[in-house]
DNA sequence: TATTGTTATACTCTATAACTATA
DNA sequence: TATAGTTATAGAGTATAACAATA
């Protein structure tokens, strides 16, 4: 548990990130998105919605600058508020059927970029990639 | 190579520099640098530096923004522009002796934050580990 | 009193394009 | 003409704190 391995992890970590933002970035512009509003949807997918709160905790994105997001997502059609029945204080943030659209629309166009990209890697090294990351999230998280 | 492999490791990167993200950010903050400024930082630590240019492809920060970002980083003392002899188009972007510093200060915090983490993760699986984001990485480029 | 989310403020980042100086 | 970097502008994200409504 050398500090070189860590340093050395956690710089190829960011190196892949970084690398993977940059070649997603043109996608999300070509919608009108910008980074943050495309994590809300990305976070939204795939779910039946969930609280400001456990929003801004998933996207790191905090109250203050939330309201704004969601402000403009729901201009745009793509997120919904309602307020919850048992405890008003809470609303909930969902996707519309436009969001859902968007979120289905846009992944697959990601998934084709990277498929040219990984079309010749091993499926054995994707299973260990996985393994791995998964290892390092725990411990992470 | 299926999509869905791609996807799930998509995720897992995300989810694993954003949960890094979240846990290096106080740091950061600490010494009152802003995200983009301590990438500039970040990139300049161990090097000679770099054009105005590579800076900006590295960190994917665009000219505009990063001229911004380079007068605020001056006016704290930890960087220093001087214009190229050979082509006076060219600035030559590198830390002060004080920027230096910042940096050498700071990443020991971010790995003795991680050291406690991963304190009892075997070394082998920080070398798979290593040996499979360097895959992802050459893919990425 | 504590919690959820909004509002307000000041600053920073972002994208874009027009511009200056150099090559 | 092409390139490196600055300036200008409008919009968006950020941190923080004060605030309203609800619990």
């Amino acid at each position: 548990m050398g500090e070189r391995h860590i340093m050395r992890s956690i710089r190829l970590l960011a190196q892949c990130m970084q690398q993977f933002e940059k070649l997603s970035s043109r996608e999300i512009r070509q919608l009108g998105l910008t980074h943050a509003q495309f994590d809300i949807i990305a976070t939204l997918g795939n779910t039946t919605g969930m609280s400001c709160k456990e929003l801004g905790e998933k996207t790191l994105i905090t109250k203050g600058t939330l309201t704004g997001v969601l402000d403009r997502l729901e201009q745009k059609g793509y997120t919904l508020r309602t307020r919850s029945c048992t405890d008003r204080r809470h609303f909930h943030i969902c996707l519309t059927p436009l969001g859902e659209q968007i979120f289905a629309d846009t992944f697959p166009h990601v998934v084709h970029m990277m498929q040219d990209r990984f079309a010749d890697m091993p499926t054995d090294d994707f299973i260990i990639l996985e393994e791995q990351l998964g290892k390092l999230k725990a411990r992470l998280m």
